[in-house]
RNA sequence: CGGGGUAUAGCUCAGCCUGGUAGAGCACCGGCUUUGGGAGCCGGGGGUCGAAAGUUCGAAUCUUUCUGCCCCGACCA
């Protein structure tokens, strides 16, 4: 893409709405801009990202066993009425009348939805255990929202559903799950901690909140510092196999959000040099309810005995949405984002240092075909900007890889890459540099 | 929903106290000079001053009401 045929309109100065460091790098970096309180539009670099968190969150939930769908924005009161929770919900629902007068609402999450749909296609055990996903946006009409996209009204969530016979079996759907979001969240360059949690309005047993460490996070959480280090499931792992070992593993070191936390026992569990005590941001929820809507909702299947059997639920969020702000929240400097390669909205930033130069600008123009046609994405700046506003723009979108073009290095066939993460520069000649670039990127984005 | 702020150009802000018909910096357009970490000079475009009502010869400025947005709290992916 060429910077001077793209939109992404980038402010020098502060927005003064936005308080908090991602929100602000947002705005500045020309990802998004508020429609209002808590609603934003993307603009198309904060689409790309966006979509590239979904398909990482897409690929993770195909690979753990769920299948993707997509149920509608707007529902039918109805529905809410009979699992109990049209009045529950209260004022965070959306509630719309239709011309016909219908009661309807734009969906804050889907579990009766879904449950009616399951419900209604299936009636034997043999079409047991299912995990049915979509990645779609949600309305909570929340009382303040806040931090930018971290806590917006309208949100892209990922919410997936399981469906089975037993406890047993859902326990494994719960663990499948499990595993998949400590596979996402890595694969996004974050390091998430599941914590035991509160079932809140949604109910249930078991549950667990995937908190990013963050100093701008909501929840004040407390766990144990291995939990920073331990191996993320592998690309190996067998999703039809026994996962409990994951969940042990990762469950038996202390971490509590706060409504959870006991202080007695983190101390008396965790060393005084192993006990963190931080803030964090909740990117995903999983929970298992048992039969709190297939009782209500009357959702059974038939078993091989002939008798009717209430199947075991779960259900699993990832707020998609706010997992931008949460990335930039643990990845940025003084000078702007610093995006992960997996989920950049370009992998290299191609900076033409004299537009108009006919040197430099045949050296850029053949380097950004080169590069584009290996299939990596390149945002090339052709524009005639100074120097030094080239670079800290280019800072603050944060490609991972800066290429730097310009007369004096080309003397000598040379060129300058830039890692934006760890600020390190090498001169190398344009043959090297699109090997160097081949190979960083194709390497980055293997997953592991 | 309680408390506190704020609203003037695309962004950051000044002007308001003491009423006289709107400014700066950045951004944008044109020109010249410049060109390796947010250039300089010259010229230019752009604002129903959040909305409504009132006071007044005259309101960005004073009064009242409303609204948007932000922050703190309670609540939540």
């Amino acid at each position: 893409m060429r910077l001077s045929q793209y939109f992404m309109p980038i402010m020098r100065d502060m927005p003064k709405e936005a308080e908090i460091i991602s929100h602000q790098l947002m705005l500045r970096a020309g990802l998004v801009r508020q429609s209002s309180s808590g609603i934003y539009s993307w603009l198309p670099a904060g689409h790309r990202v966006l979509r590239k968190i979904s398909e990482i969150v897409r690929e993770e939930q195909d690979r753990a066993g769920a299948i993707e769908m997509l149920m509608p924005t707007i529902q039918s009161a109805d529905l809410w009425i009979e699992s109990g929770r049209y009045d529950d919900y209260g004022k965070e629902m959306l509630r719309i009348t239709d011309r016909h007068g219908r009661d309807m609402l734009y969906g804050p999450t889907n579990e009766e939805l879904i449950t009616q749909i399951f419900r209604d296609g299936v009636s034997s055990y043999r079409d047991l255990p299912r995990n049915l996903y979509h990645i779609q946006w949600k309305f909570r009409d929340e009382v303040r929202p806040r931090f930018g996209v971290m806590r917006g009204r309208e949100f892209l969530m990922k919410d997936a559903y399981s469906f089975d016979l037993s406890v047993e079996d859902a326990r494994r759907a719960y663990y499948r799950m499990f595993t998949a979001y400590l596979r996402t969240f890595a694969r996004m360059g974050l390091r998430s901690i599941p914590m035991a949690a509160d079932t809140g309005p949604i109910g249930g047993k078991l549950s667990h909140e995937f908190i990013i460490l963050a100093d701008t996070g909501e929840s004040e959480v407390f766990c144990h510092a291995d939990l920073l280090e331990m191996d993320t499931p592998d690309i190996e792992t067998d999703f039809d196999g026994d996962l409990e070992q994951v969940f042990n593993a990762w469950t038996a070191k202390y971490a509590a959000t706060e409504e959870m936390h006991d202080a007695a026992r983190f101390e008396k569990e965790v060393p005084e040099t192993k006990r963190i005590s931080a803030r964090g941001i909740e990117v995903g929820h999983i929970f298992n309810f048992g039969q709190k809507y297939s009782e209500a909702m009357n959702c059974r299947v038939q078993g091989p005995d002939g008798k009717l059997i209430t199947l075991e639920m779960g259900s699993y969020g990832i707020g998609v949405s706010r997992l931008l702000g949460a990335i930039i929240e643990a990845s940025h400097d003084e000078n702007g984002i610093i995006w992960p390669l997996s989920v950049a909205p370009f992998h290299v930033g191609l900076v033409n240092l004299k537009s108009g130069d006919s040197v430099t600008d045949t050296a850029c123009e053949a380097l950004y075909a080169d590069l584009t046609s290996s299939g990596i994405e390149v945002l090339y700046d052709d524009s005639d900007n100074r120097a030094g506003a080239k670079f800290a723009a280019m800072d603050l979108i944060g490609l991972p890889y800066q290429v730097v073009v310009g007369p004096r290095g080309l003397q000598d066939g040379n060129v300058e890459i830039r890692t934006r993460a760890g600020g390190e520069q090498q001169t190398m000649d344009i043959a090297a540099a699109k090997t160097y670039l081949n190979e960083k990127i194709r390497d980055g984005l293997t997953v592991q």
